[in-house]
DNA sequence: GTTTGCAACAAACGACTGTTTGACGGCCCC
DNA sequence: GGGGCCGTCAAACAGTCGTTTGTTGCAAAC
């Protein structure tokens, strides 16, 4: 497939060097998150995982008992911190009369941008926009059922703020903004950071082209 | 993996019954679209793709050459269909002074909304999905040799039509907003069609919805 | 000092993968 | 009527997969 075909070319075990710090645990979430982005959840395999983290074999069997577990795993672990910094930053504007849409979209978009921050933050966006397409009824509902009340609290105060809009038009607009800012910091789109663009200014930049498109999407007559 | 882990849950095998018209190579072509929806480029595999079609295991090898070549296939007989639709309707309406951004979008959206009218076309929608996130370099490339003009000339023509935006800006609302789209279309949002509104209806309220938001996106000041 | 339990290890398990092989019948053309 | 191509087929290939096994070293508990 066209996914294999380059996988194997750029060696199917051309894995990153063994890290090696940490306890076994750590160092195969670690391991796991950056082959997991890199080549899905079925391309990256035990082996090629536990080389990279420098462990057995068995070792992700022993400590989660199975690599279905062990794939929960890593996405509980990047999630619970996400979305609490989201659900802090939401609370300390949610019902205030002064707080505008710029302010919520905010509280959403910021907490992801900064987890991308670091290297392993970024692959995980994109470990997360790629199980967003997997399209999994599984993953779907794991979400639903552990971060779910996230998104309904951004939702009743988005409806707060836009009391015009339909029940129904607002779920429309949520789902299009979800989708683009899924796009975007999954990091497939054409925009890349340019090399005279410090880090730092390009996740600036990167926030507000966001937060004015979703604005205008959200709150467009 | 989480997905795997639904897969054997309702059966590793309950594979789609036999679908027995048509050549060969269209039933492995329409067995493929179906099955790599579902379970993804890996997750599918050749027999029960063939078990699917109905065909021999060694038809895919035979008339494609190998599993890569029939994921090209995949894409290509869709794709350039979608395309020339989309090109043609473009073309009625490019450089004309009273075309608006709704119409270039109509033209940009229309044709992938018809596509998924019937069930093989909605599934491919997610095919691509799939392989937008699956974040592949082979795939990039393939879409941007086979596909770049497309997009090269709707680019051309949003400039046209918003001219105060400089390039970058232009880029990354068109980036946001095919990000919207494909969400959208992948059908992974949490809209779905109630069961009381016919699917002509609901498609045509999907394009309603789409369109007006990224006209807001594209075009806000 | 012995026991208990945790962690790591090499090795093997059976199942499944994409691909190749060689045989078999049906068809057209010389 | 005999040779050559074409599509199909069962069978086997070599390899990878996730998981399990039995053993080992080592530390704390008794």
């Amino acid at each position: 497939m066209l996914k294999r075909s380059f996988e194997p070319a750029r060696g199917r075990w051309m894995v990153p060097p063994v890290n090696s710090s940490g306890s076994t645990k750590e160092r195969i979430l670690g391991a796991a998150e950056v082959l997991f982005a890199q080549r899905g959840f079925d391309g990256a395999s035990l082996r090629q995982l536990t080389t990279a983290a420098g462990v057995n074999l068995a070792a992700v069997n022993y400590h989660f008992g199975s690599k279905d577990k062990l794939v929960e795993e890593v996405f509980r672990r990047r999630l619970d911190a996400l979305n609490e910094r989201r659900l802090a930053a939401l609370a300390r504007i949610a019902g205030a009369p002064e707080t505008t849409l710029d302010d919520v979209l905010e509280a959403f978009i910021r907490p992801a941008l900064d987890l991308s921050h670091d290297d392993s933050g970024a692959l995980f966006m994109r470990v997360l926009a790629r199980a967003f397409a997997e399209h999994d009824d599984t993953l779907r509902q794991f979400l639903s059922t552990n971060y779910g009340h996230v998104m309904r609290q951004f939702t009743a105060e988005f409806a707060r703020l836009l009391p015009q809009l339909s029940k129904e038009e607002l779920y429309w607009r949520i789902d299009l903004v979800t989708g683009a800012l899924t796009h975007a910091m999954s990091g497939f789109g054409m925009i890349q950071r340019k090399s005279d663009v410090s880090e730092h200014t390009h996740r600036e930049q990167t926030a507000q082209h966001l937060i004015r498109f979703a604005v205008a999407g959200l709150g467009h007559p």
